[in-house]
DNA sequence: TTGTGTGCAAAAGCTTTGCATGTTG
DNA sequence: CAACATGCAAAGCTTTTGCACACAA
């Protein structure tokens, strides 16, 4: 993933934002919802509601999918978790504190997922924004293809304006 | 929707498209895959397999959902139907011959699916191909925001590489 | 204390599958 | 006539909802 710095407050700095988003919304701070947060935030990317609802019961914790899918809502408000929908029925989730903004190259053989950064798709955004007249508030960007060769070869990006990782 | 060209014998041309196809692959040519290509070709843009299912039905064709997804996934295999997945869990068809390329903008209010050209896409596709060592195939950009003022306003593009129009 | 949040399970919504029948090649 | 496609209905999966109980404020 694309990290912007790496800071071991993250936690910290994290349960902050989230507790002035219930707070402002009159909504109750419950151990779940912390717990969820917690065990996403130690998670590495881009996992699903039913991997997230089975990784917090086998660490023991009485959760129920409701909560799950519940509090999954609240973190994507609040800009803590990014959804998306990699071409299947699926909803994806991924932790976004402390990342840069980044689009999505999908491996339809293997499965394997790339980021990237570019910043032609800020430029897009704001003119089809004024263009169009929309308030434009996110976007999706996801590039399918093969990898070429054994689907497990990358390469760092060399430019200084796009900076690309493996995930997973 | 953006169209390359106006072409009465669209259905024509697609219906040759789809026979070469089956042909291709050993599939049988079956009135009811016929059917359901017309009637793709018919309607305008955006419509959902339920919503195709149903359309199939009113108007007296004896079809089944088995059959439609069927022939939604064969149509997307030869190219003439487009598959988005606009944020939602619901898949969403869009026919695609004699089409250009385009993208879509999505109001979260109300629903409303512009779409758009822009040909910097086609470059950060080429290049993170080639950075990743990716064949890209094809990709999804969608971009989402709100409608300024009631939902309904729209206005032409200008610049020559970026043509826009309304859809639904 | 009071009302929101939770767990659990059932329901809902989209898509796929199984099976007997029909039809293409 | 043999294999594949279809219709129908049931099953599968992800996500949402209803309800009684728990607990944060």
């Amino acid at each position: 993933m694309i990290k912007e710095e790496a800071n071991t407050n993250t936690i910290e700095a994290v349960k902050n934002i989230f507790s002035s988003h219930l707070e402002k919304n009159g909504l109750r701070k419950t151990p779940e919802r912390y717990a969820i947060l917690e065990e996403i935030y130690k998670r590495t990317d881009h996992f699903d509601a039913e991997a997230l609802y089975i990784h917090m019961k086998t660490q023991n914790y009485r959760v129920s999918r409701a909560t799950v899918y519940n509090t999954l809502e609240l973190l994507v408000n609040c800009d803590l978790v990014t959804k998306h929908q990699f071409g299947k029925n699926l909803a994806q989730y991924e932790k976004s504190y402390g990342y840069k903004q980044h689009d999505h190259l999908i491996c339809v053989d293997c499965g394997k997922v790339l980021e990237f950064c570019d910043p032609r798709i800020q430029q897009i955004k704001s003119m089809m924004g004024d263009l169009l007249r929309f308030n434009i508030t996110h976007h999706s960007l996801n590039l399918y293809g093969e990898c070429e060769g054994a689907c497990e070869r990358t390469r760092k990006a060399d430019s200084p304006d796009n900076k690309v990782e493996e995930v997973r």
